[in-house]
RNA sequence: GGACGUGUAGCUCAGCGGGAGAGCACCUCGUUGACAUCGAGGGGGUCACAGGUUCAAUCCCUGUCACGUCCA
């Protein structure tokens, strides 16, 4: 016998174990098997799982078991991420908490020899935290982006784009990150809104004749200034293009030219350009031949171009102080409050400044092309198909992709310098010596670049480095391309653009058929959840709370597309105690001696019940695998919640219970098998979404009744494949009618407040054969549902019964005695008034020449059907109100 | 400023040309064995606003307002 409930905490743990261990996360060796694969978006190698995880490993497992349970040679891959900047900043963190010297004191091969270690200890904290989820990735074939054959992939790709000359070195200006002293891409920078000043600075004109005044968010850039532009058409300033002005503090006489970008609308129409820390004034710099001083360091100090009582001082203390100069000098015309938008480093937080430095570049323009046209022609698609959008915008307008960071933990770029500058670019330092010996024709001494990649440079390869490339591994050949990518928005332009890119270049293919983008998981006011607010709800805890099907059926159900998904806890216990509902439903079918029966076939079933479970067993398969198919992971929770509990548990069980108890041998023996063969279903469409109480009920009713044909997991059964030929509408309407019977005439108990205890029997005063035919047979089951005494056929209702009509069926409940006449007429005289507004509405819409021409026959049909039904109820409501007087 | 998206019951959301649904919350009632992690019933919505298309608009089109996200 079943426990009263199922217990997550120690069933699934032990489940979790039981399946790795039997192998079956692999994919089947099946040559067979259509290959279906999945790459996991690898997380941080120092995360830890939250909600986002949750969701988005959630419905990768749900998808990865369904094709597995279809067949398929299903491959989940997973891994982790070794994510330079996050793991670097981790690891340096820790060492100045155990009171280490410091990474720079430490040197490079130590300090990579101690984040290896710190990966060693912590770094398998997420993928632990995955098993408990449920995830049931292939953890024989997980990866890591440093991994040597993941990096060896780096240095293959980094080489082959280099040669044909879509990797170049350039020296421009880079969002420079002054806390972690690197460059960081694009996309690294986040623009925050922040309060700020614009200060006016009078710049004197060399000649004396009077000044310019410009105006800045950044005084301490002025120290780098190299001109004045104002606009060609601006009549204020013609006469002074092509004189020069003297900066003030550094004394350096700087022209005045004109240039577009100057804007007259704007300030006093004259700007001044820092073509070394501006991203618009470089350009302004590069047309009319400006001077770049640099006069920031790497941790963004002002460094010694600039006079000596400022060099060495932070960039924020050098703006006060070159606004107080302005000041003394008497040359400030003004300060000005504004709200403007400032770069910060997306893990630093600091404001990032433009920087002029060499840097490696892809040439993200070249590369864009083709995955522009894979998602044109449709070779991959996005689901929902609007993020497409997204994609679309931003690689039309891509741009060249600084991939080389001046960090130690990542993939050091594989290029070499020789004494001259010269570089040599190869996959190993040999070549690079065989290069340079080439080049000068004897050897000479080689220096590798010090610089690692971006983290993303090697994400971008893992749909093909993780199966084994550049090797010709059969999983290559097998899973290349994957099937489906699952992930969120956050990380198109980062990750899958970037791998739409690569794949198609060097694989020839795109690296996954499917996008599915998922949601982002907010709190329940609709807030990103962070650490900050103190808003988190922790996965984890959720688990030990509810058990990890409950989350997992919340994730999924609440998936619905493009949208935000703001999570609660009530609905995870909702969804607990749907699990529970499924537990005891087996349970009292295990009670009542439910079991399967050898060569049970759905489709011969007699009892009218049974062959309508079979019907909606069969409807909701279909309709499970369809949205399955479809990404339609919340369709398909819904689909299942509604079947499995109001339908299933709510009528099936309800009816059957008296035909399991009672004298009939076949109908009980026919309702035990019927119901333990829908539990089966049951708990094959509702595994992939809740793994672990199924699989556990699986195990539990294994030997009651005739062998399984699949005797394994249930992970690993096959998916129920049912025809729709077992739908029967004439039973469905059947035992549509029952249930209406019975609801409408609870209603009306209810809503008269007839005691729970009183017993009258229940009227059937007009209805065809058919319908008379289901209510006789249903007799006992209306009887125990509806808390009647018996089922009656009258020709007429008495006076003081409550009659309600059900389809072509006028029922009465003689409860005169129990209620309020004055209550009653007016339930009574309300419905009649409905029925009257509606009958109206239709017979005006009948009336009309245009509706009946134009509309589909069958919207007429359905028109007037409704009239009819309605004008008859009215009639026998009508009927009933004028006895209601009489009995008053 | 541009792009995308969203405004439906108190809350979270489905629906999307032919008289609006679910879960939770709320109110009322109910323990003789599947389940109180339960059962039964009920209240509650000019489907943001204004125009338009249509026999018919919550659904399609246009505009307005509000909110959100991303990119400048």
């Amino acid at each position: 016998m079943l426990e009263k409930t199922f217990d997550p905490k120690t069933a699934e743990p032990r489940l979790y174990e039981a399946w790795e261990n039997s192998g079956a996360f692999a994919p089947t060796d099946d040559p067979k098997a259509e290959p279906f694969s999945i790459v996991i978006p690898p997380p941080n190698v120092t995360g830890s799982l939250h909600i986002g995880h949750a969701l988005n490993n959630t419905l990768q497992d749900v998808l990865i078991r369904f094709e597995r349970m279809r067949g398929k040679a299903a491959l989940w891959l997973p891994g982790t991420d070794h994510a330079g900047i996050a793991t670097q900043m981790v690891v340096e963190r820790q060492l100045a908490a155990e009171g280490n010297v410091g990474r720079r004191d430490m040197g490079r091969d130590a300090f990579v020899a101690k984040v290896w270690e710190w990966k060693a200890k912590s770094g398998g904290t997420i993928v632990n935290q995955l098993r408990r989820l449920g995830a049931s990735c292939d953890w024989s074939r997980e990866r890591f982006t440093l991994d040597e054959g993941l990096s060896a992939a780096v240095r293959k790709v980094f080489v082959g784009l280099y040669k044909e000359n879509l990797i170049y070195r350039d020296k421009r200006l880079v969002n420079w990150d002054p806390h972690f002293q690197t460059a960081i891409s694009d996309l690294e920078v986040e623009q925050r809104e922040v309060d700020g000043h614009f200060w006016h600075f009078a710049y004197p004109l060399e000649d004396g004749s009077g000044e310019i005044v410009v105006a800045t968010t950044r005084p301490e850039t002025m120290l780098g200034d190299t001109g004045v532009a104002v606009h060609p058409s601006d009549e204020r300033y013609k006469a002074l293009v092509g004189k020069k002005v003297r900066l003030p503090i550094v004394d350096r006489l700087v022209p005045i030219v004109a240039d577009e970008y100057a804007d007259p609308e704007k300030g006093s129409g004259a700007v001044k350009v820092t073509p070394a820390h501006d991203f618009n004034d470089f350009q302004v710099g590069k047309r009319h031949g400006l001077e770049q001083i640099n006069i920031l360091d790497d941790f963004g100090r002002i460094n010694t171009s600039a006079p000596a009582d400022y060099a060495g001082l932070d960039r924020f203390v050098a703006r006060k102080k070159v606004v107080e100069a302005f000041e003394a000098a008497d040359l400030l015309r003004g300060i000005e409050k504004t709200r403007h938008v400032v770069p910060h480093g997306d893990r630093s937080g600091v404001v990032i400044e433009p920087y002029l430095t060499d840097q490696w570049y892809v040439n993200a323009e070249v590369l864009a092309q083709p995955a522009i046209k894979a998602v044109e022609q449709g070779d991959t698609v996005f689901v929902p198909k609007n993020w497409e959008k997204t994609y679309f915008e931003w690689m039309r307008n891509i741009q060249p992709w600084c991939i080389s960071r001046q960090l130690w933990w990542g993939h050091r770029i594989p290029a070499w310098f020789g004494p001259d500058g010269a570089i040599f670019v190869a996959e190993t330092e040999q070549e690079a010596e065989a290069a340079a010996r080439a080049h000068y024709g004897k050897d000479e001494p080689l220096s590798q670049d010090e610089d690692v990649l971006d983290t993303w440079f090697s994400s971008a390869l893992w749909p093909f480095s993780t199966l084994g490339w550049p090797e010709k591994t059969s999983d290559v050949a097998r899973f290349y391309p994957t099937h489906t990518l699952i992930t969120g928005f956050d990380i198109i332009f980062f990750w899958v653009a970037r791998m739409m890119m690569q794949g198609i270049h060097f694989m020839g293919d795109v690296p996954f058929k499917r996008i599915f983008i998922n949601a982002l998981v907010r709190d329940a006011e609709g807030k990103k959840m962070s650490k900050s607010k103190g808003n988190v709800l922790d996965p984890l805890e959720l688990v030990d709370e509810y058990g990890a099907d409950a989350l997992r059926f919340t994730m999924t159900a609440m998936s619905g597309q493009a949208r935000d998904i703001k999570l609660s806890r009530q609905r995870i216990e909702g969804y607990r105690n749907f699990g529970t509902k499924l537990w005891n439903a087996t349970r009292f079918a295990q009670m009542n001696g439910c079991a399967r029966a050898a060569g049970f076939d759905p489709a011969q079933v007699k009892v009218p019940l049974n062959r309508w479970i079979v019907g909606e067993t069969a409807r909701t398969a279909k309709a499970v695998t369809d949205a399955l198919a479809d990404c339609g992971f919340d369709e398909t929770a819904n689909g299942l919640y509604r079947f499995i509990w109001n339908q299933f548990c709510d009528w099936y069980v309800e009816f059957a219970k008296p035909l399991l108890t009672g004298d009939d041998e076949a109908a009980r023996d026919e309702t035990r098998a019927t119901t333990a063969w829908v539990l089966d279903v049951i708990l094959k469409l509702l595994h992939p979404v809740m793994p672990f109480v199924t699989e556990e009920l699986w195990g539990q009713t294994a030997d009651l009744g005739a062998p399984r044909e699949h005797q394994g997991f249930l992970m690993t059964a096959r998916w129920p494949d049912l025809p729709q030929s077992l739908i029967d509408p004439a039973v469905d309407a059947d035992i549509g009618l029952m249930i209406e019977a019975i609801v409408e005439g609870r209603s009306v108990r209810q809503g008269l407040n007839v005691p729970p205890a009183a017993r009258p029997p229940l009227l059937v005063v007009d209805a065809t054969p058919a319908h008379r035919k289901v209510l006789e047979e249903g007799a006992a089951l209306v009887e125990r549902l509806l808390r009647v005494s018996e089922v009656r056929f009258v020709d007429a209702a008495p006076a003081g019964s409550i009659p309600y009509v059900v389809g072509g069926a006028t029922l009465a409940l003689p409860v005169a005695e129990f209620i309020d006449i004055a209550a009653e007429r007016a339930r009574l005289t309300k419905e009649t008034a409905n029925l009257a507004t509606d009958i109206e509405r239709t017979a005006k819409k009948l009336d009309n020449a245009d509706f009946i021409a134009r509309a589909p026959e069958e919207v007429v049909e359905e028109n007037r059907e409704r009239l009819a039904e309605a004008q008859a109820a009215l009639a026998k409501l009508q009927s009933a109100l004028a006895r209601l007087g009489v009995a008053a």
